[in-house]
DNA sequence: AACATAAGTTCATCATAATGAACAAAGAGA
DNA sequence: TCTCTTTGTTCATTATGATGAACTTATGTT
């Protein structure tokens, strides 16, 4: 099994891992709600991420069981100083992710944010420190970073359109393949899609 | 509700994602067995993803129902069209994160691997071909891949060390606070750890 | 033919995360 | 006080993805 891809030593890792997608948006939702408003209750958690009374019910009780949550004197929800901590990790993941694929890559809000939502609760605490510290070196110049801009500004699909692929030479080709199957063609019908 | 973290429009998006984590890795091993053996077999996927056979063949079942897998004429387990599609899309998106995480942000390979072994299947198409179209820009001019790769290796957490940050003045700081939490403690003691 | 091993499936069970219905308790108004 | 609404919890159920045990069905070997 020369394939790191399926090495058992991590491809479990994505359960393991500390919090999960719906942990991570309960803890944004009380943390954002008590913003807002100053508290933070079930119902109001439930409403904002629509899902059930019931389902915002078990899920903070689980919350409060790993000491993520807790009541404040008026028995209103609250963040723990490590359920704050997790939450503004994954908040700074998000924004980081986001900020990089539109700002950067240039991809629609759309689908930067969709991906960035996806994969902010995933990313390490030192692969987002690094990549701020790229996004502030690309970005700290004008004249660089315009001149990223105008490099993903003529961003086409696929490896026919460069001239010299750095990428192919030096290994496998990072180009996924544009196959007839169910997938690419539900993706070339996506409006505003960029398909060779 | 003004910040759009948790927008209900997206934030379940993982759930409605095309492939699970656990899916995309069934697809990747009977790729990868018959790549390497030319057959592959219920005990040979769950032997090379170290799960039960059992397990095995519940989720390789539910992967014939959707179509991704068949049987060939030895009744060996074979990826349609449609599911080698996908374990290519995901193999792909594993390849692009890896390279990018490592070698244009100098992230270990531990923490490289493992982010993109979480993250592989939730990046969109075009995300993943513009971040391909972004590294070959990068790596394609030697001096520029150099100055990068200055730059990432003098990387260190916090803005504190950055004498001048344009992320923080365009609007919201990315540098996580390094809060006395969990989390941070845990992060601390990881051995090679990064940290002010 | 008889027996042992290998391969694959099914079942009971568990954990997470959701729903909706039922129910209990707390407040507000007539 | 009685009633109605809001709030929160619990329960039965569903779906996914895992385990381990039991079981069936090959495939060999002597």
């Amino acid at each position: 099994m020369s394939k790191p891809i399926n090495d058992s030593t991590y491809w479990r890792d994505f359960e393991k891992n500390d919090i999960t997608h719906s942990a991570a948006h309960y803890l944004m939702a009380i943390d954002a709600l008590r913003d807002e408003y100053g508290y933070a209750r079930v119902t109001d958690v439930a409403e904002m991420l629509e899902v059930s009374r019931g389902a915002a019910s078990m899920s903070i009780s689980q919350l409060k069981k790993r000491g993520w949550v807790t009541e404040d004197a008026h028995r209103f929800l609250l963040l723990t100083e490590d359920g704050r901590c997790m939450a503004q990790l994954v908040e700074q993941n998000f924004r980081i992710l986001g900020k990089f694929f539109e700002e950067v890559l240039g991809v629609s809000p759309e689908t930067a944010l969709s991906d960035a939502c996806k994969m902010e609760h995933l990313m390490s605490l030192e692969t987002g420190r690094r990549l701020v510290w790229l996004m502030r070196y690309i970005l700290s110049d004008e004249s660089r970073a315009a001149k990223i801009h105008d490099v993903m500004a003529c961003f086409r699909p696929g490896c026919e359109s460069a001239e010299h692929c750095p990428l192919c030479e030096g290994g496998q080709c990072l180009t996924a393949p544009e196959g007839d199957c169910e997938f690419h063609r539900k993706e070339r019908r996506k409006p505003g899609s960029v398909n060779s």
